[in-house]
DNA sequence: GCTCCTCCGGCAAGCACTTTCCCGAATCTG
DNA sequence: CAGATTCGGGAAAGTGCTTGCCGGAGGAGC
């Protein structure tokens, strides 16, 4: 009575007998586009699909099609909201095409970065997304390169957010014009002298914002002193340490420091209160992503706002979407938005 | 001379040919385990893999071995820290596998969880995970349960977590009790009056925080009137909106706001400070959770810590690692963690 | 020197699908 | 009403891989 298979899921094949029709016709009732099936027959199928629960075997159907509709993304960090918000936008262009998302994080670490693409490069996915990969320069990572290049080759789609000097189709998150502008509305506030919390020095995005800060200030005549300009990791704690080596070479003249990213200016203002510093008071603090769970911190964050979730968005848009192939490079520009943590200087 | 194909990856029997060698002894040679293979031969195939790029069809090798190595992950909302923390712990453990995990994100729309686990069940993942699902009862949403029920009959694993009321093996945060434990502390703290944001009704982890927080503090003998329990979404913005709804109902006597999460916390606080009411002097607020993310906010957040990383992990194992059978539900518990938003209250 | 194992390539049969091709029947055309 | 077209079901040929089984080569045992 009882013919069902100890386990496995039901197969086309068993759909089709107890619906009474062909392989075929069970296939081109539950799928097939191209040709008409009888609606009494395609009932039939249905039902039996229904009563037997079948669902298809994607990874049967992609071999047998020749591609997968799957998406593979990596991040550097999924807990860090930052990326987990682009993998939000990511994920929401990815449903409404119907794709699947497979996320790998590679905790920051470089190795893993490659290893991770060698794997997702067996799913066959149409396209890989990677965003806040590190390294300066192809040259130094030649590895990860090489595996990104065989993708292409087979015929895939590589989109990198944030690495505009790979030779890949990237979002370009433009770091420098908006750490640029954020310095324009301070300096316009009245800052004259600011300190950087910055990243590791290979690591691009945090360079990049460094830079156009720096070179803001100093094309107003306020040059920024090396002494001002600390590494940290690109993380929270990274952010309180070099907060406290910043204090530590002494800070006294500095009416603002920017730390780099959100979470960075986040856990120096910790520091900084721990030391007993006044916030906004004795020093303003700005930050750069304008991440969303960090907006309600005191003083609220002065920062350069950036659509974390359009970025994924375009991210599979600009794979996917065969736009007239030129389109390889989009641009994205944050906007600086000026918060407590910053207030205006009234000079005597 | 090129001989390659205009598209598709190079496939295994193209390194058979390359290598000279049959099509099985190249599949052996890459993955085979229990046979050896020459060493020469299997140099000769290793050596053309490389040369060619070749990337194992992973689609292929599941229909050929009848099972993948997968795991599904579906989750209210990635880009809620409390779930891409919890996203982040599968991940970790999953690598260790040498598991690929593919992530849905339900917008916290229940509809689209039963679609997602519908559409997942065709990848023939070795397990599904579900976090932060919230039906109150599996009769609310049948078909959410039949599709998993189908999902296990084939042999699949469904982990859940936090939703102990269901017929999976789950991991069972125990909100109640770590939300009592909170309470009993800032009782102790002198705490005697308080007032409740609590998510949906029909969201579970809401319900029993609050319910949790409310037995306590009523065994101590001083009930929470139904007046100060207020009812907002589970996000930030229900946070913000729930306090002002408190407010409006007028809190004079309330001495503590407990917010059922974190992230309600900083909305609520967000609100309250906005409205003039210093933090902590004129009331204490405590959330659930211990959200990294918002660790720094002022003044620091009382509430309950969560292993939100290890609860990720635990899915995994819990579903994966066949434990002697009986671990079918794995209890995690929160620690009350008192900080600055809740300061030490004297009585004359 | 002959038989019996063992070892390890290779053939070929799956695996769960899609899709091409064939073919009979129904419909259309003049 | 004959011949030309659709129309749509089904058989079968893929798709890229794994694996059971066969058989030849080489070594061991007597």
């Amino acid at each position: 009575m009882n013919t069902e298979r100890a386990s496995g899921a039901p197969t086309l094949e068993e759909v089709a007998r107890v619906a009474g029709v062909s392989l075929a016709t069970a296939s081109r009732a539950l799928n097939g586009s191209s040709r008409k099936v009888n609606p009494e027959y395609r009932e039939r199928v249905l039902a039996a699909a229904r009563t037997l629960d079948y669902s298809p075997n994607l990874a049967a159907q992609a071999v047998a099609k020749g591609g997968t509709s799957t998406v593979a993304l990596v991040v550097a960090d999924i807990s860090d909201p930052y990326f987990s918000s682009i993998a939000s936008g990511v994920m929401r262009a990815a449903e409404e095409r119907g794709l699947i998302v497979t996320i790998g994080s590679t905790e920051r670490r470089r190795a893993r970065e490659t290893a991770m693409v060698r794997m997702f490069r067996g799913q066959r996915p149409r396209s890989i997304i990677l965003v806040g990969s590190r390294w300066a320069a192809l040259g130094s990572d030649r590895e990860l390169g090489d595996e990104l290049k065989a993708y292409e080759k087979a015929g895939g789609r590589v989109t990198m957010v944030s690495q505009p000097q790979l030779p890949f189709r990237t979002i370009d998150i433009r770091n420098r014009e908006g750490a640029a502008a954020l310095a324009g509305q301070l300096i316009k506030h009245g800052y004259r002298s600011a300190a950087i919390l910055t990243g590791p020095g290979d690591l691009n995005t945090a360079r990049e914002r460094a830079e156009g800060f720096a070179a803001a200030f100093a094309e107003h005549g306020h040059p920024i002193d090396d002494r001002w300009l600390v590494t940290g990791d690109f993380t929270r704690d990274g952010g309180f340490l070099a907060a406290a080596e910043l204090r530590r070479r002494g800070l006294g003249e500095v009416e603002l420091i920017f730390a780099v990213n959100d979470i960075m200016a986040g856990g120096a203002m910790a520091y900084l209160r721990s030391a007993g510093v006044r916030l906004p008071e004795d020093v303003a603090v700005a930050g750069f992503d304008d991440i969303y769970s960090l907006r309600d911190i005191t003083p609220a964050l002065t920062t350069v706002s950036l659509p974390l979730e359009l970025i994924g968005r375009r991210a599979i848009e600009c794979a996917l979407d065969d736009e007239q192939n030129g389109d390889t490079r989009v641009p994205i520009y944050g906007v600086p938005v000026l918060r407590e943590s910053s207030p205006l200087i009234v000079r005597a």
